[in-house]
DNA sequence: CTTTCGGCTGAAACGCGTTACATTTCCCGG
DNA sequence: CCGGGAAATGTAACGCGTTTCAGCCGAAAG
């Protein structure tokens, strides 16, 4: 294995007989070079292997095609989805994918951003909670950015999140319609955006109605936490028509505490969970939750930086996109078992 | 917003009243700086929110920093942690992690590599099919590469995977030991090396014991082609003594299948997984799997590759490296119901 | 007071593309 | 056969860091 260098583009050049200008213009079919040259250069290009070295051509250029995209603590499924929605996208548009992760401190997202800086034309910055929220508007006031899943209340900033409280108030409305008063409610971690939507959805909608009976859990978006505190809801004598978990995980774990207190799901306790985690259709007895379009959230945030950064914008136009999550009944609602009734 | 744009070293040298050289040494702190200049550079940096240009200082110092990050499709649960385990260490030694994804047709691979020239050290390549391999192969050759999960003769590459083969055998042994002797295998997509190293095992295990009856049924790694497939077999009247699923999505399928046929898991039939999906353990009944570290893969994997770049070296050091996979015993294998048995 | 030495600092080259501008080539009409 | 203008190609500057090498300065030594 000689130690041949990767060429330059000033070999290609020398190899071909012509100056580098014209082989960057027929690498970049630029301007108008005749067929005759065009294919000396393409196959010296081709024999030698050359391909442009990316960070001296971004250098040049002054844009890199590549979209930062700054991530919290990774969290399971979500991650992919999210990923493969942006990652599918910038391909699709020529731009490539720097994906980092920084935990909610200031100075390690300002460590991550920097770190960055000059490798990425802007960034997709995933917010982990209200904390964090501060910091990335500084990062969004220098470089174009677009937030995703930063709440309700971001400033004049580009913004793109899943609606939390209505596929929360759907999921309680469902419920209630179903007759069930005595409501659980799992929360998720607190400071976390999107169970903070959920927990304030589940709250207004409840109040809506005189006889709903609703009690609040604190859990951690895990399983564990969420089988431990239903546990010992349950071996406190506690019997409540349904429990609503904040998400598919705490859901899943709901589910195992009340089967292991010797309940059933949904005859005794209807369980249900938010995300729409792909499994979930497939546990038993599948599970009723609210979808979470995470790989459109991807591609759609994707697109608004690609189109600024298309057109040379400095920043993304500051609008508050939320996507729509959607109910998906099954059946650890009960809903099935209601119509049973109803028709038998 | 005034259009201020970003600092570069010469503007902090300016305001320093100091060469952009000193500049660049405090930064670095390269060589030796009087602690005056040094506070007086610090300051001005730290006002000015100065950061160096990542594309141009990795032209300079012909090293980027950064690790390429090859996928196939991206699948599931495993890309997350398998991205999360790469990017850790690679934050924790200053490395930055760029992703991508590319199908297995061979100019689509060279076609993100090429995209990823200059950018990035050296690549983390997963091989999603023999396919692919020899295109892999090939950026192994030019750049700094570890292969994961290429199967167990990759030629004389720097390569990395999970004993498949060796799980693959755990669980059919345990399965035998456990007096089952039918035995369905619900294979993974041809031509996907994990599937196929696991089936290799299955089969292997299978002929060592004379009266152990293997079936095989096609599938993809998914929960409806299973669900299918494990369907039609019941209904054709076979009753197989366990069910082992290529992969733990395939498992899910199978039970349901199994549950749908009114039958009972593990009590009828015995249905066991591989990957060990974080889930999986709150399934009812909970799965018995085989577990990936998918995490320590990522991991180990950019280690490895980061180290050699780190010594400067050209190539990693060709050695292929297979983590072992796990059993996991929970309950979906009848081993809980054996063990009462025995006591009872 | 001069020389020497060592540490600090600056000037300039370099890396490798792109691109504005200059130059050559070529074809056409006159 | 020549001039004009467009088309093709070349030259050189530029972007923004790092790094080499040389220069400067002060202090210690003679």
């Amino acid at each position: 294995m000689s130690t041949r260098p990767t060429p330059t583009i000033r070999d290609v050049a020398k190899a071909a007989g012509v100056s580098i200008a014209t082989v960057s213009r027929v690498l970049n079919d630029a301007a108008r070079v005749t067929e005759d040259t065009r294919h000396r250069v393409r196959s010296v290009v081709d024999q030698m292997g050359y391909a442009p070295h990316g960070g001296t051509r971004s250098v040049a250029v002054r844009r890199t095609r590549t979209l930062g995209v700054l991530l919290p603590e990774l969290y399971g499924e979500f991650f992919s989805e999210f990923i493969r929605g942006i990652d599918e996208t910038a391909k699709k548009h020529g731009f490539l994918t720097l994906v980092t992760s920084a935990r909610r401190e200031a100075h390690e997202i300002a460590a991550a951003v920097s770190n960055m800086r000059g490798r990425v034309d802007g960034f997709l910055a995933v917010s982990p909670s209200v904390a964090a929220r501060a910091t990335l508007a500084e990062v969004a006031e220098r470089y174009p950015t677009v937030l995703v899943g930063a709440g309700s209340d971001v400033g004049a900033f580009a913004a793109l999140s899943v609606n939390n409280f209505q596929g929360a108030a759907a999921m309680m409305k469902h419920l209630l319609s179903l007759g069930h008063r005595r409501i659980v409610f799992l929360r998720g971690p607190a400071g976390q955006v999107d169970a903070g939507e959920r927990l304030h959805a589940v709250r207004e909608v409840a109040n809506w109605y005189d006889d709903c009976e609703l009690t609040e859990l604190a859990g951690e978006f895990r399983m564990d936490t969420a089988y431990e505190a239903v546990t010992q809801l349950l071996q406190s004598g506690v019997r409540p028509d349904a429990i609503f978990a904040a998400n598919d995980t705490m859901a899943i774990g709901a589910i195992s505490a009340v089967r292991d207190a010797d309940l059933r799901v949904p005859e005794d306790i209807a369980v249900t969970g938010f995300d729409d985690t792909p499994m979930t259709r497939f546990l038993s007895p599948p599970l009723t939750t609210v979808r979470m379009p995470i790989h459109a959230l991807g591609e759609r945030a994707a697109l608004r930086l690609i189109e600024t950064l298309r057109g040379g914008g400095t920043a993304v136009p500051a609008n508050h996109e939320i996507l729509p999550a959607q109910l998906v009944i099954r059946s650890s609602c009960g809903a099935a078992r209601k119509m049973m009734e109803a028709v038998g």
